[in-house]
DNA sequence: ATGTTATCCGGAGCACTGTTCCGGTTGTCA
DNA sequence: TGACAACCGGAACAGTGCTCCGGATAACAT
């Protein structure tokens, strides 16, 4: 067998330069075109806009999710962060409602982003699984609290909670009258989540 | 002015019997395809499994609505006929529980369904919008007695329901885990639209 | 029975998509 | 200064929706 005359932890060569530049520029001009087009926006494109080939954009970026995983984490985990803020300074009720609303905003901020979301919730190879999944916890974690409180219906779960406030995501950009009810619809859901004694 | 020899109501050929085979043997085909693939099924793959060319298919259904269309305007008229049963024969309340049950069943049919509907709600062009339109308008009459009778919030419109009924049937096909729980998100959201006097 | 012709058929073609692959270039380190 | 791994960019492939048109043919008139 012919071994290796290298160390044993071979070191990787450092990144080159170029590979950071062009990096970077594709997340700045993804940015820009999924702002544009929505999630479901042409890589092509991306490519094309940002002055460099297919190859290029997928040694990067290997899958759709991971790219929008890179332009969307920080989202992520603010959100986390903010959900384990909210536990401490608010009451159950008003941490659950005022994060939900959080939630429901940036959901809006990019088009498709909640069937983007949906998609990976079962698929444990995406890169927005992980990072959704710590996001997840914390949204089920003021949920639970709600629930201990008496002030939620016991048999809702944070995959219930989640699928609902996906699913108010994904109707509002469909149409855009229907986008201009958003707060409307999420407080009949809100309504929903809250507890009823059986009459 | 060249006046038309033919007499004044110029009677067009009648429809040839190829023609006729062709439009069933695609409807038939495309039910087939629609039921496997979701309402984003591949026109190519419809025609090429009903043993046709493409210009035939576009010809018959020149717009993917126009062949839904087709496979769905029974349901429709089945739907908007069985609102104005239960108007007559159930209570207020118990009437629209059990036609939106009934309408959430006929969502899971197809995949992607009710983000074909949603797509051609505010597309007057389309054909689902017509064979939509009269449902809607049937579901918001019972909307409307339920919340004559106090039974229901008064700020929710018809459009606010569909919305929330075509939200619940997208998120139940995104994943099985929740198509699972799909009855249970939907006594939530009808609980959200239960009056609610303020505390 | 034969001829005319409107109607219909089917696939080639266009522009686009995501994805893979590979020859040539270039930055980096010895 | 060289060597070479890492990197680049685009060609290529298979798929999509949709349009267009030369040729086949069914329905009608004679």
């Amino acid at each position: 067998m012919t071994e290796k005359p290298a160390p044993a932890t071979q070191a990787p060569r450092a990144q080159r330069a170029d590979a950071q530049r062009n990096r970077a520029r594709i997340l700045q001009v993804a940015g820009t075109v999924v702002a544009e087009q929505g999630t479901q926006a042409s890589l092509r494109d991306i490519a094309r806009r940002a002055g460099i080939g297919m190859g290029t954009l997928y040694r990067h970026f290997p899958t759709r999710d991971e790219l929008l995983e890179a332009l969307l984490s920080q989202r992520f985990d603010r959100l986390t962060a903010t959900a384990a803020s909210l536990e401490t300074t608010h009451s159950p009720e008003d941490a659950l409602t005022e994060w939900l609303s959080d939630f429901a905003t940036g959901v809006s901020a990019y088009r498709g982003l909640a069937a983007s979301m949906m998609a990976t919730l079962e698929d444990e190879n995406s890169s927005l699984h992980a990072s959704c999944l710590a996001m997840r916890q914390a949204a089920a974690r003021l949920l639970k609290n709600a629930q201990d409180a008496g002030l939620v219906r016991p048999d809702v779960n944070g995959t219930d909670l989640f699928a609902l406030v996906n699913a108010i995501g994904w109707i509002t950009d469909q149409a855009p009258s229907i986008a201009a009810r958003r707060e409307h619809l999420i407080s009949v859901v809100m309504g929903g989540l809250k507890y009823q004694p059986s009459p």
